[in-house]
RNA sequence: GGCCCAUUCGUCUAUCGGUUAGGACGCAAGAUUUUCAUUCUUGAAAGAGCAGUUCGAUUCUGCUAUGGGCUACCA
């Protein structure tokens, strides 16, 4: 700055430039952004997309990605939140270089209550802050009385506090153990401008603010906006990356930075939209999983309290790749018509630039389409290994892997999730114990017992029961007779499956043999003659 | 009620004043498949409304409407 002061305005307004670009370069350097989940519950499907917009971006620029856990509401801390949260982010791929070890949060609000205290004296000193103690239903009583209650300039002076009361009176509640709590004192009538990354600037007036609490005496713990702005300075992050919800309160956390004198050093912010009902109004709730049929969760989840059980999208099926890809589109656009994205190419496309302002609605359609991708791009040894286990708990069988292998390549297409595959491959294991009416209704013919019952002989005669060798057998009969072709095989079809699907008529009996192939011919013959 | 944010096909979105407004999901039709699925082709489907700025607005501005968020000793 003094080269600028000592050179014309020319050479001043170069180096400003190139001031600017220094300074984008070192912000570049140390890019830090944090996740501050509250151990409340089940983290959210929306929940989970901050953390991952955090981490894209975090990663994107060489930058660190911090936990946080906001436990500073001790009414609504629920036992097992934070490790949910953290095997939820693990199961994703969202890892963190800072707040966890071993699987552990290491940085909990709730752990540094002497910090915040600190500075809530700092506040306090300087007269920005005031001791207040009304009691709730004094508060209650008081929104009663006046509508539109706000407490702020107009009203503090008629509320039980330190500022109506004498420093005498205030010492002597305060020694006598009163519950009091500290509030933010708004200067009002002052416009404060956030610059928001995804939305520009935005301008409100202090005057809507109310004298917000920033600490509690009953638990001796800071609340949300305190805690928030004291920690994002002292771990030094360098952008605020979260969910619309919080914009309205950002001028507030803007004044707090003011106050601590802070603001030179204060994070930029960037409010991401809010992940909307797929119908109707407002925002993604877990009732809507419920009455919607589809996850909310990242994973299962059964409140310890309530023992209300929650879904979770592992548990439903879904891979982490697949959610990652979907939830990362739920906002956030890439430059070309591209869709699928890993996590790497994720962290190399992103941008803050690209998200958008507007809520979205959960396309849970859409969903089950990325894991249906996923799933048919996935390799069949690797589709079969995870589908195994399956089939030995839920039904009992344990087949050869490769036999499971060959299965699962000819069946994939059909199926969204792991769990789709018993529906189209039963038939490989296990014989039809009935035949599907419709199917019944429309391929079975006046001939089709005598036409079988000629298969059946023509089968019988194959030595080489290959896919190749069967077919051309049986191809050639069907030719050599001027039978209809379709006719033949929809029968077929219905006597070895049982319905009117599957893979390739040959494929299927190849891999269940001759042997089981003549014996559901001659049983569904005899069942349906 | 007050304040803030937003508004392109049913849904997610592209478009940095000039396009037959593009892609994807879903939907419909056709082709392929002896069936189902896959795959391919095709189709229907959008700039909330009204002003203004401009030679020209989806794009910029204002108003209205609509949607969303916030308005706690919750985050």
């Amino acid at each position: 700055m003094v080269f600028c002061l000592l050179n014309s305005v020319n050479y001043a307004k170069n180096h400003y430039i190139w001031q600017l670009k220094l300074i984008t370069i070192m912000d570049n350097t140390k890019i830090r952004v944090r996740f501050a989940p509250s151990p409340t519950g089940a983290l959210h499907i929306g929940g989970v997309r901050t953390a991952l917009y955090n981490y894209l971006f975090a990663k994107k620029h060489a930058g660190s990605m911090i936990l946080r856990i906001e436990d500073t509401d001790s009414q609504r801390f629920v036992p097992g939140a934070e490790k949910y949260i953290i095997e939820a982010l693990t199961w994703l791929g969202i890892k963190f270089d800072e707040g966890i070890k071993n699987g552990e949060a290491t940085c909990r609000q709730s752990e540094r209550k002497e910090i915040y205290r600190k500075y809530v004296d700092q506040l306090l000193d300087a007269g920005k802050a005031y001791i207040g103690f009304d009691t709730p239903s004094e508060l209650d009583a008081k929104r009663q009385e006046i509508p539109n209650f706000q407490y702020d300039a107009h009203t503090r002076g008629l509320m039980k506090n330190s500022l109506t009361l004498s420093p005498e009176e205030t010492k002597a509640k305060i020694d006598a153990g009163e519950a009091y709590v500290v509030r933010i004192m708004i200067e009002p009538n002052q416009n404060i401008t956030i610059h928001d990354l995804i939305r520009g600037d935005v301008t409100i007036n202090s005057s809507i603010l109310d004298d917000k609490v920033l600490y509690k005496s009953a638990d001796n713990l800071p609340t949300y906006h305190l805690a928030n702005i004291v920690d994002d300075h002292l771990m030094e992050i360098s952008h605020v990356i979260r969910g619309e919800e919080w914009l309205p309160s950002a001028p507030l956390h803007v004044l707090l930075y003011r106050y601590f004198g802070w603001e030179d050093t204060m994070p930029q912010f960037a409010h991401l939209p809010l992940l909307l009902k797929p119908d109707g109004n407002g925002k993604l709730s877990k009732r809507d999983g419920d009455r919607l049929g589809f996850p909310v969760f990242p994973l299962d989840w059964i409140d310890p309290k309530t023992g209300e059980k929650s879904s979770g999208y592992r548990e439903a099926g879904y891979f982490p790749e697949a959610v990652v890809n979907f939830l990362a589109l739920l906002g956030w656009h890439a430059e070309g018509d591209e869709e699928f994205f890993t996590m790497d190419q994720l962290i190399e496309q992103f941008s803050l630039k690209r998200v958008s302002k507007s809520g979205a609605k959960f396309d849970y359609e859409k969903g089950k389409w990325f894991n249906h991708q996923y799933l048919m791009a996935k390799d069949d040894a690797e589709l079969a290994i995870a589908l195994l286990p399956l089939l030995q708990k839920d039904h009992n069988i344990n087949p050869n892997i490769d036999m499971l292998k060959s299965v699962v390549g000819l069946t994939k297409s059909r199926c969204n999730f792991i769990s789709d595959f018993w529906e189209q491959i039963h038939f490989f294991f296990e014989a039809p114990t009935s035949y599907d009416e419709k199917t019944l209704q429309k391929r079975w013919k006046e001939d089709s017992p005598r036409e079988m019952q000629e298969l059946y002989k023509v089968l019988e005669q194959i030595d080489d029961f290959s896919i190749e060798n069967s077919e051309k057998t049986v191809m050639d009969w069907i030719n050599a007779n001027s039978y209809h072709t379709g006719n033949i095989m929809n029968a077929f079809r219905l006597c070895i499956v049982g319905e009117g699907k599957g893979p390739h008529m040959f494929d299927i009996t190849t891999l269940i043999g001759k042997e089981e192939t003549l014996r559901r011919l001659n049983r569904a013959i005899k069942a349906l003659s």
